[in-house]
RNA sequence: GGUGGAGUGGCCGAGAGGCGAGGCAGCGGCCUGCAAAGCCGCGUACACGGGUUCAAAUCCCGUCUCCACCUCCA
């Protein structure tokens, strides 16, 4: 089986080939950390590790994701002079609060996160061999900038198929040496009210990087020449993507070999954004919601679809993903955490959907087609039927990065292990009473205790193995 | 103006010529002391107007609406 992905540059889906066999590259766009994430924000980091666990888990590739930070830009600077705190400050507090929500999230870390700051040489260099090729220039005003030449590169535009000459220009774009309003900046010069700290020397005087050569520089640096796959949010495609398309090529790198976009999470239609009022702060969002719920709402659309967010959508999600927890803790009743061995044999049909393009929609059903199998299984007392299932579950599940038994989500904590240990010993007690009354067909007594329990956040369910009980999770809205 | 994407049942969300993905919500049933969970059954949906075809949500032509990008963007 071939996995096949839908590659922008030539709009067609295209069996994947890596550049070596067994080795995958990718390198993603991470955030610029202007600010804390909002749920759109993390989306492409949802999309790409789905991708990630399907190329290693699915087809054994040795895979090398790099994510980058793009740690210094001008909201950040404009951030810092707004509020005096210095720009790295600004940038690491935020860069921080993103690793957690990723992680929070369960996404596998990156091979490597290079920030661009950290770059500076690599960025240099391929600004000096552009140069030479004759597609990038020296303004002509001494600021210090560095502008590519996009009449020089005859395939500029090529990854979202524009003409130069139907592009508008931007608008804010300072003419001032610039010898097309199109040109974009490499490199940007020191201006006497930016800090000395945003400041590095160079062969074309001091200054920072502009926003994209960081990308090619360091996807160049640990990827190597030519690599496999470079992916992103849509709205990267222009200017960011295509600069840095122009930016390697002309240098004479091969660049990237296939890339990938996904969509964006919208409200109301409209894309979720900070200028327009609609986002939600990762952190908030799970103050309120499982991890792995948000997780599985992130996760359960085509990455290049787009997401809609409602009210409802969280809870949504959480009924699905209770509706899997609930067998999986009915099949599996010995653990509370579960992982893959690995042995386990993915069903034809998942498979074959996550290998056309990532089909994570098609595979979500198959996994709720063997929900439904196994707790037929479990109606029907076939204990072991119902386990292997659910193993197959754990697996499939994994793959998506939503098994509620990953330990990832928290159970395994310690504290939190201790803590349950400790409301089971009590829970049990207030059960055996209830049981000893069903058992005299006091039923007044036994539903009083079940409703004290619901009260107390914690559901009871009768079973032909006995009465179990488990946090309520339905206040989760 | 240029480029790209989208419109599917009460909701979310796949599919891309012929058996109604899946989930959520709803209705009926089984199970239960009653519940819960689970299982079974229940839907004739594809923006609109034409056309092609034995057959169209899917292909073609036209129309409408929405979204995004065009050098700050996941």
């Amino acid at each position: 089986m071939t996995l096949r992905l839908q590659d922008s540059l030539t709009g067609e889906q295209r069996d994947f080939v890596p550049v070596t066999p067994g080795k995958v590259g990718i390198y993603i766009c991470g955030l610029t950390t202007q600010a804390p994430p909002h749920l759109g924000h993390v989306r492409f980091a949802v999309a790409f590790d789905v991708l990630r666990r399907w190329l290693t888990r699915g087809h054994g590739y040795d895979v090398t994701l790099i994510r980058n930070v793009t740690d210094i830009d001008d909201k950040i600077l404009a951030k810092s002079a707004e509020s005096g705190e210095p720009w790295y400050a600004v940038s690491y507090r935020n860069e921080v609060e993103t690793a957690k929500a990723l992680a929070d999230l369960g996404v596998l870390p990156p091979t490597y996160e290079p920030r661009a700051t950290g770059h500076i040489p690599e960025m240099v260099a391929l600004m000096e061999t552009i140069i030479e090729k004759g597609h990038a220039y020296p303004a002509a005003d001494g600021s210090g900038d560095v502008y590519f030449d996009v009449r020089s590169w005859p395939t500029y535009g090529a990854l979202t198929k524009q003409k130069i000459d139907d592009m508008t220009a931007a608008e804010d774009a300072d003419p001032r040496g610039k010898r097309d309003p199109r040109d974009f900046a490499l490199w940007k010069g020191h201006k006497v009210d930016e800090p000395a700290t945003a400041s590095w020397p160079t062969p074309f005087g001091p200054g920072r990087p502009g926003w994209h050569l960081e990308c090619s520089a360091m996807a160049r640096k640990y990827l190597g020449d030519t690599f496999d796959i470079h992916g992103g949010g849509v709205d990267l495609r222009f200017p960011h993507h295509e600069n840095e398309l122009a930016q390697s090529t002309s240098a004479g790198l091969g660049f990237a070999n296939y890339w990938l976009h996904n969509g964006w999470v919208t409200m109301g239609g409209e894309k979720m954004s900070k200028s327009l009022g609609n986002s939600l702060r990762v952190s908030t969002v799970l103050a309120e919601h499982r991890p792995v719920v948000v997780r599985y709402y992130l996760t359960a659309a085509h990455y290049r679809s787009m997401i809609e967010y409602q009210e409802t959508s969280l809870a949504e999600a959480a009924a699905a993903v209770e509706r899997i927890e609930g067998f999986l803790h009915r099949a599996l009743p010995d653990l509370t955490t579960a992982l893959p061995t690995g042995e386990e044999e993915l069903p034809e049909d998942f498979t074959e959907s996550l290998d056309d393009d990532l089909g994570v929609s098609g595979a979500l059903a198959v996994i709720h087609e063997t929900v439904r199998a196994g707790n037929t299984a479990l109606d029907e007392g076939d204990i072991e039927d119902a386990a292997g299932l659910a193993r197959v579950v754990v697996a499939m599940t994994d793959v998506l990065g939503i098994n509620p038994l990953d330990p990832v989500w928290g159970a395994a904590d310690p504290g939190n292990a201790d803590a349950m240990t400790a409301l089971d010993a009590l829970v049990q007690e207030r059960i055996h009473a209830r049981t000893k009354a069903r058992a005299a067909r006091d039923y007044a007594t036994a539903d009083a205790i079940r409703d004290e329990l619901t009260a107390a956040g914690i559901a009871v369910e009768d079973t032909a193995a006995g009465a179990r009980w488990s946090l309520n999770r339905k206040s989760e809205n």
